[in-house]
DNA sequence: GCCGCTTTTGTAAGCGCTTACAAGGGGGAA
DNA sequence: TTCCCCCTTGTAAGCGCTTACAAAAGCGGC
């Protein structure tokens, strides 16, 4: 592979090693010197080993990256986002799939840590970090997106939720809606979508007109939303992701329901096709890239020694035409 | 970091280091030794340095993947194929995007061969295979995802394009459309695809009512099928992805055409929403997950000094409701 | 012209691991 | 019992790089 190595540059500009290597890494050496080395390395095309200069210094500028499912579209957002500030200071990264299989976590965490990242990205559920600080005796400095850890002073990223879905909710009632269903996603940003839209309700003292699980699919929308149809009683729903939303679409479609005449319907994450829906599908947008700049930062910042602070970032509402003034109920 | 060396289990077992390392790696030990070693390092919480390991052994157990945009909804399953069977085999993998910027990818490359990477896939667009050779002296064992170069000798895998979009015309033909338009993309899968869907035609004795450049977004579909529909005289388009797909929805929507009754579509990808759109889509599911699974293998086997064959990857035609019977002409 | 100081450069010791090579030990054949 | 061979283990030399430490070289001030 990588041929070339230090020696022979060192050799080729008739320096010793260790003026190759301060030449190189911006070490004290004569200017005349550093560029003749670096002329002359670059003539010969040497590329540094990383691995020898990981194992030479300790540090391996890379940092690892688990998260539970790289098939979301929004992951990809907030991977860039930790791209373009970790290469820029120099940082590779290796990102892996842990699919919410705790064993499987554990097992990247391992893996990662053989190769010496001096930071960890943990996005989304996954162990404890209590549990992880147990199992593993030493670990790099840890930045959490979309995870608990704010309580054992890890620097954390999220996603205002809770507020989003207030603010989603209170949409709804102000275009006069009072009888409002939910359609509950798995895991902690389904209990706190569902915690928004409920105090929501609370505060204009109202009871949800009906709350149904669904598990963040298409497939699971619809279900939950012919459930909810098939009894009735409410005039929008309130879906906690895009994709149930489309769902609901579809069920709302089959039973002979008109969105948004006779149903209006909100979702979250704002997804590329939601504004394309007929009706566009007024919805949640997520900072995405923002999150993944932000914890990428983070880690910027405890590799200096500092303490980044953790952070909520807001999601922006997007009204489309998905959502009218009351109109019969459903 | 890893604090527990090789030394401190070899010394806690009363061997030496060599012993300890053939221990782990399953060389030539007693079966006694073999077993004290592995619980001492058990014990110990010994994890080998991987950046030592490649050193030593001039090899990394590191694939490079390089993708030009890791938004896209289908590179998620196809990098998970590939991760299913390269971390079966023990080896990580390190994914960058390269944005479609040459300057960019060849950053990338620079990094992944200086962390000394065994095998590189690159996906989608990019530097041609001989560029590559020429500006990078030394390069590992190539696999190439949707990207030219078979013609080079590196093994690549695509889908079939050409043959897919045939296939969904046809179905459009023997649905009795006969007037059938396009929507086409970007870059060598556009024309791909754009290819079958003349070829459908030219068999069947007809013209293209219309072709129309979009760039694989909702927006450019939505744009291009606006233009489309102004002029009229086709009963059904064709185009080149379900994103695109959708905004041809919205634009009939928009000019009261009815899909299916006036318009018949047919997307390209499969993806989650489109099965659930009104009406669903009919469209070309994808092999990505598959994609990513065969160019793993091709990895591992090259890294085994074999040469494996190259291969193009077939699409279902999934049928479903976008499609009609010939209807009045919009 | 000599001294002490500040650059600039070289020497060599690792970083943690693998692996040729050699040595030690034990068993079977003679 | 002796010899040979094979199995098991140890010694030590790197892999390519960084970095103390020391030596060399250049400088101004006296």
């Amino acid at each position: 592979m990588g041929r070339v190595t230090i020696y022979e540059v060192a050799q080729a500009a008739g320096v010793s090693v260790a003026t190759v290597s301060r030449a190189l890494n911006g070490g004290p050496v004569a200017p005349a010197t550093r560029e003749r080395v670096l002329e002359v390395a670059r003539r010969l095309g040497y590329r540094p080993d990383r691995l020898a200069q990981g194992l030479a210094t300790g540090r391996s500028r890379t940092v690892g990256v688990v998260i539970p499912d790289a098939t979301g579209p929004l992951y990809g957002q907030m991977q860039r986002g930790l791209a373009d500030v970790l290469t820029a200071a120099g940082f590779g990264y290796i990102a892996t799939e842990s699919r919410r299989d705790p064993g499987r976590e554990a097992a990247l965490l391992d893996e990662m840590l053989a190769r010496k990242v001096e930071a960890l990205v943990l996005v989304g559920s996954g162990l404890p970090v209590e549990a992880l600080r147990a199992r593993f005796s030493t670990l790099p400095p840890l930045v959490l997106i979309e995870r608990e850890g704010a309580a054992a002073g890890v620097p954390t990223y999220q996603i205002e939720n809770e507020a989003a879905a207030y603010r989603a909710t209170r949409a709804l009632l102000s275009a006069g809606h009072t009888k409002i269903a939910h359609i509950k996603g798995l895991r902690r940003a389904g209990r706190e979508r569902e915690a928004g839209f409920l105090r929501a309700l609370a505060e204009a003292g109202l009871e949800p007109a009906a709350v149904a699980a669904g598990d963040f699919t298409e497939e699971g929308g619809y279900r939950a939303a012919r459930a909810l149809l098939a009894r009735g009683g409410f005039t929008a729903i309130f879906a906690a992701n895009d994709r149930m939303a489309l769902g609901v679409y579809r069920a709302a479609f089959e039973a002979g329901h008109k969105i948004p005449e006779d149903l209006s319907v909100v979702g979250f994450d704002d997804l590329a096709f939601s504004a394309y829906l007929t009706p566009p599908l007024s919805t949640l947008r997520q900072p995405a890239y923002e999150l993944g700049r932000r914890a990428g930062e983070a880690v910027l910042s405890m590799l200096g020694g500092k303490t980044p602070e953790s952070a909520v970032l807001p999601c922006a509402y997007v009204a489309r035409a998905s959502v009218a003034r009351k109109g019969g109920a459903v």
